[in-house]
DNA sequence: TTGACACATGCCCATATAGGAATATGATTC
DNA sequence: GAATCATATTCCTATATGGGCATGTGTCAA
């Protein structure tokens, strides 16, 4: 099988740099589709895609505004990848904590090879 | 062009659902890559390959226990992921701001279309 | 209606997968 | 050295992608 669908979870979506660019640049509030590929030096046709992408994970949403659309940051959906990280805090933040493990590993380890 | 490679960096690298379960399992603790598989439900040969890319990103280290090679997590690797979301927190923490923000983007919007 | 403008979609292609199967590499023990 | 166990790598295939390009769709104005 090939890689999952980037469609299918946040985690896929911000895994392409350009649509980070594309938060990022939301997150100074809402823009529409040319002005964002302006701003990012990509093409019309290629943001629209990225921001289909965004949109069907939930991570922008999109107002009609006249002509325009404009697409907004939905910074919700980046939570669970927060969290998720967030679960390995310790690992980086506690030190005493990650030698404790460490030692642990140490000793399973010897079990294991005896 | 296709998708950028997985193995160029963490983002990437942690959109792959299994990638992300190996990870969580480390977390207790480190593993040789057999213990790895079974408790995934993964092949041996399809475990080694995702650790691979774990590796070449920096999620894990590995070190030589005899036959075995044990793996560990090397969290601080998601330290930048943990921190670009982060960068998001205030749009789903204070819904005074993103009410503000977007009465500034409707104003925005406004100037925009005249 | 006809243009013009803003976006979205469809088509095509080169590429990087992830997974399965078989095999190679490494280390340990006899 | 031979057999064995633990991993890594190679070869293969089906698939999903991102980008370029052209075209479709929707909206507003004259």
């Amino acid at each position: 099988m090939a890689r999952a669908a980037t469609t299918s979870d946040v985690f896929n979506a911000i895994a392409e740099p350009q649509r980070r660019a594309i938060l990022v640049v939301l997150r100074s509030g809402e823009q529409p589709v040319t002005e964002l590929a302006q701003q990012l030096g990509m093409t019309q046709a290629g943001t629209s895609k990225h921001l289909r992408v965004l949109r069907e994970v939930g991570l922008v949403r999109d107002r009609k505004l006249g002509k325009q659309r404009l697409y907004g940051i939905e910074a919700r959906a980046l939570r669970p990848v927060h969290e998720w990280t967030g679960g390995f805090e310790r690992f980086w933040n506690e030190s005493f904590e990650r030698l404790g493990a460490y030692v642990q590993d140490l000793k399973k380890a010897r079990r294991r090879s005896n």
